[in-house]
DNA sequence: CTTATATTTCCATATTCTATGAAATATGGA
DNA sequence: TCCATATTTCATAGAATATGGAAATATAAG
């Protein structure tokens, strides 16, 4: 990812209430949450919601599928992967100081086997 | 960290100007710059770039020291670190999806030791 | 003390962003 | 078809941001 690419999925996240909903849909999982769900229990008029949710899609962070009368949006996890991957090697040059605290959360997450394997098992543990 | 915290963190980054400003600080490391030599360089008023800076230090991800008739900002790596882990395990639950990619920048920069566990040292567990 | 340099503060301006009601569009059901 | 629901598009008002000139402040040097 390149710098451009990733200054709107900052702009995307560094607002209250858009880090709110991508929150919120990290936490709804793959299978994503209806745009009049995610306005509801955010309390924003509908058209304000879709104004947001524009803005992370246009962004890459969230994506959208229509299932009825309902939009769906569900986060883009490679998206947003890529993020902290340009934030950490190409933004930060891979520093020490910057690594080893991601390491070690990496790790508990994904312990790496031996011979290091950089996939992730497709089944791997969520909270 | 918490969302609230991270926002001015993400808002000081999510900018052009204010991202080149960084990443040209992540370059010069813990000596830092001079807030003329980085206004010169990106080409800016000193004005801008003084407000620009302000807005980096203020969100805590650079600090300025003086020294004679400069002022040197240097990053705070210690900051950015803590961005980097909000948005890992706050914000995106320690997903594998997101997760195995880093694993595998933050092990080659900093591998895990032979023969230890890949435990994270208690200094930096957090939760 | 005076002058030059480095930076910030103050101020004005132009631009962009956020939020929302109202109208438009899309879908599903009676 | 007609109506209700779900969401988007449009218009717009108000807030926040970005930029840079001019003046103020701090330091250094002669």
């Amino acid at each position: 990812m390149e710098s451009l690419a990733a200054l709107p999925i900052l702009s995307a996240l560094a607002q209250e209430s858009r880090l709110a909903i991508f929150r919120l849909l990290v936490k709804a999982g793959p299978d994503g949450k209806a745009a009049g769900d995610i306005a509801r229990k955010l309390k924003t008029a509908a058209s304000t919601m879709s104004a947001q949710l524009l803005v992370l899609a246009n962004a890459g962070l969230v994506h959208a599928r229509r299932d009825g009368r309902s939009i769906i949006y569900a986060v883009d996890f490679g998206k947003m992967s890529a993020l902290l991957l340009f934030l950490t090697e190409d933004c930060c040059g891979g520093r020490a100081e910057i690594c080893a605290p991601l390491a070690s959360v990496a790790n508990k997450c994904c312990p790496p086997a031996k011979g290091v394997r950089h996939e992730a098992p497709a089944s791997s543990r969520r909270r």
